[in-house]
RNA sequence: GGCGAGGUAGCUCAGUUGGUUAGAGCGUCGGAUUCAUAACCCGAAGGUCACGAGUUCAACUCUCGUCCUCGCUACCA
């Protein structure tokens, strides 16, 4: 008997700005709840955790962009995603949001039992306020002039002129970058989290697991890149954080001080993870902190590999610092998923909607599970191809796996009406086969427990394969005329493989295991006894043909019709000619050309622009070789306030054309034009 | 540039502490079969394990260097 164990499983809060797509399913979600459904199926206690991230700037912006308010925002992207969970058939425990009032709480009171132990340090400052945007404005969102060497330009933390370090306050002529107006000075304050103090134990338990001197993880079972990256972050010493923002949509700050301040969010989400657990303790009659602070749960964040300093080192910070709650044992963290050779991306629209994957492909859940989870990104990115999805899907599910439970059911429903025959006397071979049920099965729950989900599933396929292979070993249609004796062993023996295989296949494909199990006239109780009636065999899966995913690529790739180039950004807010005006856009003449000493992607550029020759420091070193490029007319920003740019000063910029590829082309007149002319 | 993760059959990927002929699934080709959604089953072809050196009796595996991909970051206004 297995020992049965607590598990707290999270997955990564998705961020309520908009739908989920595959990427985020097969990164995060898809291996969770396969491993929360293995878990469960072998009864543990496991709280699945997850819900919505709500807060932040983003989403104000949004709200402010469509003239609602942020609330009206998660309100409606938190009931999509909640959705898209439900319908896929992500089944979490609970799917809470940081919205609620118990988030507000328990992010609240977490905060204050750090601030009561001292482990924040604070900072006032008077900070730039840009009153047109009515918000504070970070360092690099001010300009001015160097208030030690008087260049123009200097940014609000670092004068890149004359190297010094600056305060915002102390520019000559502050400008906002986002009004153009002139801030006004406030005070503010904010909190931070000294990260470097947490330096030593972090080491020792990214490194060898061990956390208070006690074994509290074996680090060879975490994958290597969470290893990595957190360990590449340690070795470059960590910096303090600041864990506050002067914003109004969040957790507001509960101290003094704190008015009209947010907890910024990695404070804020992850204890999202714990103010779910409490409703959902609430609800069901548990006690919470059995899940967060017993030393005898396991807590695993399933995450992308965007998320991995957040819960490799953030946020073990804060929970260790509380002292009273546990830290993660795993934090199995999954690579990108691409698609057709791109990137997803919500801006280019490239991606598939998982809600619309639902509505044009009903009925359809555990194909799209089975295959994200044989493609998906465990130890590298990994590509989502409409044609791979076809493929898998008819020549695995629809082939082995449907095609085995269907002939299975098809055979004893002609040879006996449908009644599970009586198991007689038994080869070597069928006791092999029946000896490998077991097998498998554990083989894939260990796969499932090392976090090899992939294989885990491909490992349960085998046992279709398997028995495929019986059946056309032993022939049973051959010799029902003979020996319908052997005929009743042999099926016997393929329906017990049939049950078998809906237990196995249970995680990856849930609503295909519940199908098997209703087929067999067992989903309310196990019964395969001699003469019990088994119902009419459904297929299990449709292949899916040509047209289906024709129709897919088509509408990916014609995502917007009128639109010759679908990758194209949206077009940008609307603006008066006013504004236009404002940019002054001169012909020029590349002068000279050559490599920035100290960078890579910089060339250092001298141009005549008809009123004068000047320097323009350029990111195009990867597209162009410096003599190449002499004497080309370019267009050029001539009244851009200068910027020191690596150590050289550049006046202006020379505007660029970029393609899909992000592949660079000047942008030129077709004829020669005198330096100086004006692009308008 | 720095750091991290990768580069293994046409495709998607496994390869534990270095040890005989480098594996799986799909695809391809051939065979067999007809209970089954032209599905299943058997067999074969297919790889200088990115490249170059080195350590070793022995390297896909260890060391160094080079090239390429992805992520974070420094410098693309």
């Amino acid at each position: 008997m297995k020992e049965k164990k607590r598990y707290t499983i999270t997955a990564a809060l998705p961020y309520a700005n908009g739908p989920l797509h595959l990427g985020h399913l097969a990164g995060a979600y898809l291996p969770a709840d396969i491993f929360v459904r293995y878990l469960k199926s072998e009864g543990n206690d496991v709280a699945f955790i997850c819900g919505s991230d709500e807060h932040g700037a983003a989403i104000t912006l949004r709200a402010k962009k469509e003239g609602c308010t942020p609330q009206e925002i998660v309100d409606k992207n938190h009931t999509i995603i909640k959705n898209s969970f439900t319908d896929f058939g992500i089944h979490f425990d609970i799917y809470h949001r940081t919205s609620s009032e118990i988030h507000h709480k328990t992010a609240s009171d977490f905060f204050k039992t750090l601030y009561n132990k001292g482990s924040f340090t604070k900072e006032t400052t008077e900070q730039f306020f840009d009153e047109e945007h009515q918000q504070f404005l970070a360092d690099r969102y001010v300009t001015g002039t160097c208030p030690k060497c008087n260049s123009a330009g200097a940014y609000g933390d670092q004068c890149e002129k004359c190297g010094s370090s600056l305060n915002p306050t102390e520019l000559i002529n502050p400008l906002s970058t986002l009004s153009g107006k002139t801030p006004v000075l406030k005070e503010t304050s904010h909190w931070y989290l000294p990260m470097n103090k947490h330096e030593d134990w972090l080491k020792q338990w990214i490194d060898k697991g061990i956390l208070d001197n006690q074994q509290q993880h074996n680090p060879t079972e975490w994958r290597k890149q969470v290893i990595g990256q957190c360990k590449s972050w340690i070795d470059n010493g960590l910096q303090p954080r600041s864990i506050t923002r002067d914003l109004d949509w969040g957790v507001k700050v509960p101290v003094e001080g704190g008015e009209g301040k947010v907890l910024y969010v990695w404070f804020d989400a992850p204890i999202g993870y714990i103010s779910a657990t409490k409703q959902w303790a609430s609800d069901n009659g548990k006690n919470w902190e059995d899940f967060w602070k017993d030393n005898k749960t396991q807590l695993i964040h399933f995450i992308g590999k965007d998320n991995i300093v957040f819960h490799g080192i953030i946020f073990p910070i804060l929970l260790k610092e509380h002292g009273e709650f546990i830290l993660p044992t795993n934090v199995p963290a999954n690579e990108f998923l691409n698609l057709e050779g791109d990137k997803f991306s919500t801006s280019r629209n490239w991606a598939v909607w998982v809600h619309e994957y639902l509505e044009e492909l009903p009925n359809r859940q555990d194909e799209l599970r089975y295959v994200l989870n044989a493609i998906a990104p465990e130890t590298k990115d990994s590509e989502f191809t409409w044609k791979d999805y076809q493929a898998r899907v008819n020549n695995e599910l629809v082939a082995i796996l449907g095609n085995f439970v269907n002939r299975s059911l098809v055979l004893t429903h002609k040879y006996f009406e449908g009644k599970v025959p009586k198991i007689g006397n038994t080869t070597d071979y069928d006791n092999e086969v029946l000896r490998s049920i077991p097998t498998i099965q554990n083989k894939v729950g260990e796969l499932i427990m090392q976090f090899r989900f992939r294989d885990a599933q491909t490992e349960a396929m085998t046992l279709a394969r398997l028995g495929n292979k019986y059946l056309a070993d032993t022939e049973p249609w051959k010799i029902f005329k003979t020996d319908e004796e052997r005929v009743k062993t042999i099926l016997s023996v393929s329906l017990q493989i049939c049950f078998s295989l809906s237990n196995i296949i249970l995680p990856f494909l849930p609503a295909t295991s519940k199908k098997i199990k209703t087929m067999m006239g067992c989903d309310k109780e196990i019964n395969l006894n001699e003469g019990h009636q088994l119902n009419q065999p459904i297929l299990l899966f449709e292949k899916v043909e040509d047209d289906v995913v024709e129709k897919q690529i088509d509408k990916l790739r014609n995502s917007n019709k009128n639109q010759s180039n679908p990758k194209a950004k949206a077009m940008k807010n609307e603006i008066i000619f006013d504004d236009f005006t404002k940019l002054d856009i001169r012909i020029a003449t590349i002068l000279a050309a050559e490599k920035h000493p100290d960078a890579d992607k910089l060339l250092k550029l001298t141009v005549d622009t008809g009123i004068d020759v000047r320097t323009i420091v350029s990111g195009i070193a990867e597209h162009y070789k410096p003599e190449d490029i002499i004497g080309k007319q370019v267009s050029v920003l001539i009244n851009l306030a200068p910027r020191k740019i690596r150590g050289i000063e550049s006046k202006g910029m020379i505007l660029m054309a970029e393609g899909n590829q992000g592949n660079l082309a000047f942008v030129s007149p077709e004829i020669k034009i005198d330096n100086g002319g004006e692009v308008r």
